[in-house]
RNA sequence: GAGGUUGUAGCUCAGUUGGUUAGAGCAUCAGAUUGUGGUUCUGAGGGUCGCGGGUUCGACCCCCGUCAUCCUCCCCA
């Protein structure tokens, strides 16, 4: 008498959730192909040494791996072995290709760059693809985290233009106005990172200074400092950063500040620069202009403090948070260039951009802010009552030209009490209700009960057909 | 890896300082009503109170352990 349960961190989706994901999957898909990317799929488990390494080392510890099966067969000398390998894995962070040689799919990004790769002489580069699928965590769930999610991924591989950074900005954009969900899209460069610590005088932290950089909204100029003196930066190198990260104004504003700042950094200026140059293609480019009254009021914000965990970004980086005052929840989407992703898997000089949709979260701030549209509940159109018998048949006959003329329609599958067949179309809040009984048998018509307003008429299938198509 | 929350019927939850046979709503089934639902009334079934141990004359309640859950930190979408 166990009650049943699904592992920690999935769920399951309800007929009414289910057409919630797929709306915001329809709109992304829309947007993508506008924008000319083709879909892709990979498959749920990878070789483990695929993904083992480009996480970093947070990243490999929350990899979900596949215990070998098959081990039945292995010879007793291979058990013995096996036995050994398993005690290593129990006892310590540690993976053996005898026990586990495929795990699942951590992100969209490592498996697109792996299929690139062996891929490169069937695809024409630039490479424009979109990817949504679920992905897998071993994390400690949570609001808002799940050990199964999805993620829709928009990629281009083989171009360094910047143009590339801008269409995603745009898509970006486009498609959290569509979703009807405001977002603030941070935009940052690794370099400028980079630049920072050279700035520092230790360029060896970039990782801690960006970590600690990361958390100024959370715990505030006083944290991150006391953070960065815990990660060994010296008062010079938070001194610095504190110059950095009090440059308010305009992007415009900051971008000159910056370089006033980082005038003497290669690396500095060169991210500066693109993010200059992206942020001008994206005026170009920009979807919400005709909403705009001024070029001045934009939720683009150049965000120095933003760092972005995956460790393959080199480039410009993206991060969208819902700007919703009342919605508390973390990145929603995110992104960046990475000017390598392919040379973990030996393919060198293909440099690739993309952005991520985490759809578990934008389906948890949307319904938190109403934002679903209300007809998203289209589902069975007419239910025929079963009256059984000779009646039943012609209840077939009127439900086949029903679905031929592409009306959702379905019977009652028993002859059943009345009032259940009715209880039950209401509590599928099914539109109308068909009567086939003795009397519209004979004249060969039916009466129609509209649920929602309570009217009913008897009339001809053409008729009924006619009412039901609209 | 660290800290906290909760666990009682299929679901959502009450349950007095520790006291006899553990309750409600919803859901299910049956009936008032064999052609009229969303909103009536009546009745029925359904619980090893997460699991194990302890304290006690007596434990859903107190103590210890354990498992599950959700949340916070870490990290991330």
């Amino acid at each position: 008498m166990s009650k049943p349960s699904i592992p920690q961190g999935t769920r399951d989706f309800s007929p009414a959730e289910v057409r919630r994901r797929q709306f915001i999957f329809n709109t992304l898909r829309s947007i993508f192909e506008l924008y000319g990317f083709q879909p892709l799929e990979t498959p749920s488990m990878e070789n483990l040494v695929t993904l083992t390494g480009k996480y970093g080392e947070e990243g490999d510890r929350l990899i979900f791996k596949i215990l070998n099966n098959g081990l039945h067969e292995k010879k007793d000398a291979e058990r013995e072995k096996l036995n050994g390998e398993w005690n290593n894995i129990l006892s310590r962070s540690y993976s053996s290709p005898v026990v586990t040689e495929r795990a699942l799919r951590y992100d969209l990004t490592i498996p697109f760059a792996r299929y690139v790769v062996m891929h490169q002489n069937d695809i024409a580069l630039p490479f424009r693809r979109y990817q949504m699928q679920p992905v897998w965590r071993a994390d400690r769930p949570q609001k808002g985290r799940y050990r199964e999610f999805w993620q829709c991924d928009a990629d281009v591989v083989g171009s360094t233009s910047l143009i590339n950074e801008a269409e995603l900005l745009c898509i970006y954009q486009q498609a959290f106005q569509k979703l009807n969900v405001p977002v603030t899209i941070k935009i940052n460069s690794r370099k400028l990172l980079a630049a920072l610590s050279e700035l520092c005088g230790m360029s060896e932290k970039m990782m801690d200074i960006t970590i600690a950089m990361d958390k100024l909204d959370k715990i505030g100029w006083v944290g991150v400092a006391n953070e960065l003196k815990e990660r060994g930066i010296s008062e010079d190198g938070i001194w610095q950063i504190e110059r950095v990260i009090n440059v308010t104004g305009t992007n415009e504003e900051k971008l000159v500040a910056f370089s006033d700042i980082m005038q003497h950094s290669p690396s500095g200026m060169e991210g500066i620069n693109e993010l200059s140059k992206t942020l001008a293609f994206y005026n170009e480019l920009d979807p919400t202009a005709s909403f705009k009254t001024t070029g001045q009021d934009t939720n683009i914000q150049i965000d120095i403090s933003l760092a972005r965990g995956l460790n393959y970004y080199t480039g410009v980086i993206v991060e969208v948070v819902c700007s919703h005052p009342d919605v508390k929840m973390g990145s929603i989407g995110g992104g960046g260039r990475y000017d390598d992703l392919t040379g973990l898997f030996g393919l060198k000089g293909v440099s690739g951009v993309g952005v991520s949709f985490g759809i578990d979260r934008i389906c948890d701030v949307m319904e938190e802010l109403k934002a679903f549209p209300e007809q998203l509940a289209e589902g069975t159109k007419a239910m025929l009552v079963n009256f059984g018998g000779e009646n039943e048949t012609y209840a077939l006959q009127i439900l086949q030209q029903l679905r031929t003329a592409n009306i959702p329609a379905e019977i009652y599958p028993d002859a059943s009490k009345f009032d259940k067949q009715m209880k039950y179309a209401n509590r599928r809040g099914i539109a109308y209700v068909l009567l086939p009984g003795d009397e519209e048998r004979q004249k060969n018509m039916v009466s129609v009960k509209n649920f929602v307003t309570g009217e009913q008429k008897m009339m001809s299938i053409a008729e009924t057909i006619v009412l039901l198509s609209h």
